[in-house]
RNA sequence: GGAGGGGUUCCCGAGCGGUCAAAGGGGACAGACUGUAAAUUUGUUGCCACGUGCUUCGAAGGUUCGAAUCCUUCCCCCUCCA
């Protein structure tokens, strides 16, 4: 094990705040490793960057020899963790949830190493705890503290409801620390409350406190809103290198050093030099550049990150057609199909008015041809590169 | 249990009998430009058989020449008092 002073260096970088800090030198002192827990939604198995900020700092805990446990809130998954806009989620049956855990497994091992990777879920024991455990549970928080969650605390001054079930979602998870005798909790800024009921908690059933480590939330590719699949700003690690070169390129100049502080591995002082050469008047496409290759080296292949640089020169520099085209066969009556239909039936737009628009819009080539008669007639026998838009291609033989 | 407020196009949010396929913003998409799918800027943003066409404003009925706008019933959400 390496030494402490070099460990916590380390462990410190791109971290929002440690609680308590002096406590996490204390453990490292012991020279023993460390239980490492992180928690995950048992309904989201698709994993995009903005979670794997947290996923490279476990494996930072592994390198340096210690123990992680992958946590999978199963039972944690019923309640929902309270955002106020409780959405009830669907419960997931027995299978879903390994299902899920398999997914995790796959997409995590990516990042951790999987023999040194404990995967665990939490109805393992919550399911046995039985009511009357859970209000054992429940009588050794207060409300008081409950309502110093930021959350609870805005809802509960301007009279906006919360479930009482609400308030389970942090005890639960703090017991999940105790069940599994946590040294360290990670999570996002969002759960600081969260992992600091599971130090309250451990205390409380005579354990040693664990030590709370939050990162922060990673903006998505928009540079504002948080990552999230459901705004549609996400870049997913099972993502295709070429779209994956692509989100990446889409990165504002600015945002692109958030993600080089988060998501790369690079030492600190080589991302500073970076900067500096940006300064000097470097392109900022071309540190772009080896930020995408970094990460798709990471997630896919160095072959596969060379290759998706450069199919994006040739497309979107040169103007060159995407190598994997898609081939579709369009069958009609009579003598042929206008040019608005078509595209709706290939799929390249999502209605014959939409087709109209893009057309409109000088957006619609055939053979890099642009089509500028919005009723073009497609006579039948006709083969060609239809493209609409940048992004949207298709060889179409029309039948 | 009682009293109020509200459900509008992808989202937020105006409209409150005709000029409404419905302001404005966000998002998305497209064009130009460029250093990139950055930035900037312009435009588009219900559907099709492209027409004095069709379907949209929580749902179903009704009034009217004409309704997102008025009436009736129903469903859902929120707040306050108890």
């Amino acid at each position: 094990m390496e030494h402490i002073a070099d460990q916590l260096r380390e462990l410190e970088r791109g971290t929002e705040e440690i609680l308590v800090k002096q406590e996490l030198i204390e453990k490292l002192k012991k020279n023993q490793p460390l239980r490492i827990k992180a928690g995950f939604d048992p309904t989201a198995p698709d994993l995009h960057f903005g979670h794997t900020v947290l996923i490279n700092k476990l494996r930072q805990f592994q390198e340096f020899g210690h123990h992680v446990i992958f946590l999978i809130g199963d039972f944690t998954g019923m309640i929902g963790d309270p955002s106020g806009k409780s959405a009830t989620r669907p419960p997931l049956t027995r299978e879903q949830v390994l299902q899920n855990a398999e997914t995790y497994k796959e997409q995590v091992f990516k990042i951790l190493d999987p023999e040194r990777t404990e995967v665990a879920f939490n109805s393992t024991w919550m399911s046995g705890l039985g009511t009357a455990g859970l209000i054992q549970l429940a009588a050794k928080h207060t409300v008081a503290r409950m309502l110093e969650r930021d959350d609870f605390n805005k809802r509960y001054k301007s009279n906006q409801p919360i479930a009482i079930h609400e308030f389970l979602y942090p005890l639960v998870q703090g017991y999940d620390s105790v069940a599994l005798k946590a040294d360290v909790e990670l999570g996002g800024t969002d759960q600081t409350f969260n992992l600091l009921v599971g130090r309250e908690l451990q205390k409380q059933y005579g354990q040693e406190s664990q030590v709370v480590m939050t990162v922060p939330l990673l903006e998505g590719l928009d540079g504002v809103n948080k990552m999230s699949k459901s705004l549609g700003n996400y870049i997913g690690i099972t993502d295709k290198p070429d779209d994956m070169f692509g989100k990446i390129m889409s990165v504002s100049d600015e945002l692109m050093w958030r993600y080089f502080d988060l998501l790369s591995f690079r030492k600190l002082s080589d991302i500073q030099d970076l900067k500096k050469e940006v300064a000097a008047g470097k392109n900022p496409r071309d540190v772009k550049f080896s930020l995408a290759e970094e990460l798709i080296t990471r997630f896919h292949s160095p072959a596969a990150a060379v290759a998706a640089r450069e199919s994006f020169i040739a497309r979107f520099q040169k103007g060159a057609l995407p190598e994997d085209l898609q081939e579709i066969e369009v069958v009609v009556e009579g003598e042929g199909i206008k040019i608005a239909s078509l595209l709706k039936q290939v799929g390249l737009c999502s209605s014959t008015s939409d087709a109209l628009r893009m057309i409109e819009q000088d957006a619609v080539k055939i053979d890099s041809e642009r089509v500028e008669d919005k009723n073009l007639l497609i006579t039948k026998g006709f083969v060609g590169v239809f493209q609409v838009g940048k992004r949207k291609f298709a060889r179409v033989t029309v039948k």
